[in-house]
DNA sequence: TTTTAATTAATAGTAATACTATTATATTTG
DNA sequence: CAAATATAATAGTATTACTATTAATTAAAA
């Protein structure tokens, strides 16, 4: 029986060359993940993925201009994947409530591989987006970058929660910074469990984190 | 007449060689920050920074062991002013919701240049830490600089933040989680506002990050 | 006061990084 | 099947992030 395969299309923008469209491309992503995760985009160099491939530099960047582009692909990804994860956890709920408990559930749960994308390993991806995905936006050429639909996903998805949080409570004055708070809080909050634990409350425990962030909503907009 | 001057004394781990014990030292922080601010740490190098002061990079490199110490130096720089700041504005406010009150202002509100700290331009410094702090956390090498003590000064901010967070309501769990969610989204709430507005909701307004910011801890903790 | 020691600065390197240009080899298409 | 196109490998370059060595200055001891 052939399994279901989730294509997950991205802008232009974030590739010179369709990664997805060869087999090198594949496993520029696949691998290209796998070492980005064990020593961090500080180290991660072009050469020793293509070491690790056992292709070359030339190679790589004809998919990529450098890894600050790879990494907003992989962000790019990230968050269009957890968009249709959220749609399907949310469809026919009619509750806005608990619309908004599903997805603050979705977006705090440890995720495990989805086996509908062959060369991505989405607890893999969750890690490094935890780690890296700040440095996708804060940087000198956002505006620049912004401008090329580097961020498209990520506005997508806040702006599909923000609408929940309307509906639930359509005089709240910030929907949005409500809701890339309670993103950006997610990881860091995660992140500062397993490393900062003084910056935090036992933040690496998935229902705790999960808690937090939805009362913090719901008292927020009651 | 001599005006007052406010020491800030970090941790000996921040540098190599304290550079507020000499000229070049000085020089180095206080062109290193300009600097940052120009071309932002990815592009900043101490080769760059040398010639800016006419010197050398191997000069700089005996006050810090990198770039990356440089930003933390900045980083707990930053947070002690931030601390002594909020220290003063609550001192005999007795009700801790006003207290909270003053510490959101303070953090929510773009601060101009503290002349008791001559090499350093809190205006410029606050830009730097906004764009540039969460990498000083983000990296693979995390627990190491941790135990180095790179990240005291923050720690110290937020347990005495969750001190006030705890008056006001003994019973809430997560107060350290709540201050240090509200500390990074205040950086990051008026980047949005600044460069990705659809993420946010005009933060780039003092007074509207403040109300944000505000409520929600009240609503939170009420 | 002079010699010695210690600190500081400048010069000159090196290995690695982040690319680019050129050439070679496939693959596709008219 | 030739021509055009796409892909890959090789070989380079400028810059970065340092380190080691030497030179100059300052401070301390004899």
């Amino acid at each position: 029986m052939q399994h279901s395969i989730l294509h997950i299309p991205l802008q232009e923008s974030l590739f010179v060359k369709d990664p997805t469209s060869s087999i090198v491309g594949k496993s520029i992503l696949e691998h290209g993940l796998i070492l980005l995760s064990e020593i961090g985009l500080e180290d991660f160099t072009f050469k020793k993925l293509a070491i690790k491939i056992s292709s070359t530099e030339s190679t790589i960047y004809r998919y990529f201009e450098n890894k600050h582009q790879f990494l907003s692909y992989l962000f790019n990804f990230y968050w269009a994947w957890m968009d249709v994860n959220i749609a399907f956890a949310i469809t026919n709920i009619d509750n806005p409530i608990e619309r908004l408990r599903r997805i603050i559930r979705l977006i705090t749960k440890k995720v495990s591989n989805d086996v509908r994308t062959p060369f991505i390993d989405e607890a893999l991806l969750q890690d490094v987006i935890a780690l890296e995905s700040s440095k996708t936006f804060l940087s000198k050429k956002v505006d620049e970058e912004n401008q090329a639909g580097y961020f498209l996903q990520y506005k997508r998805l806040v702006d599909r929660i923000s609408a929940v949080i309307i509906e639930i409570n359509p005089n709240y004055a910030y929907p949005n910074a409500l809701v890339s708070t309670v993103l950006e809080s997610s990881f860091h909050q995660r992140y500062f469990g397993n490393h900062l634990p003084r910056l935090t409350n036992e933040m690496h425990i998935d229902a705790r984190l999960e808690d937090f962030l939805l009362d913090l909503c719901l008292k927020t907009l009651a």
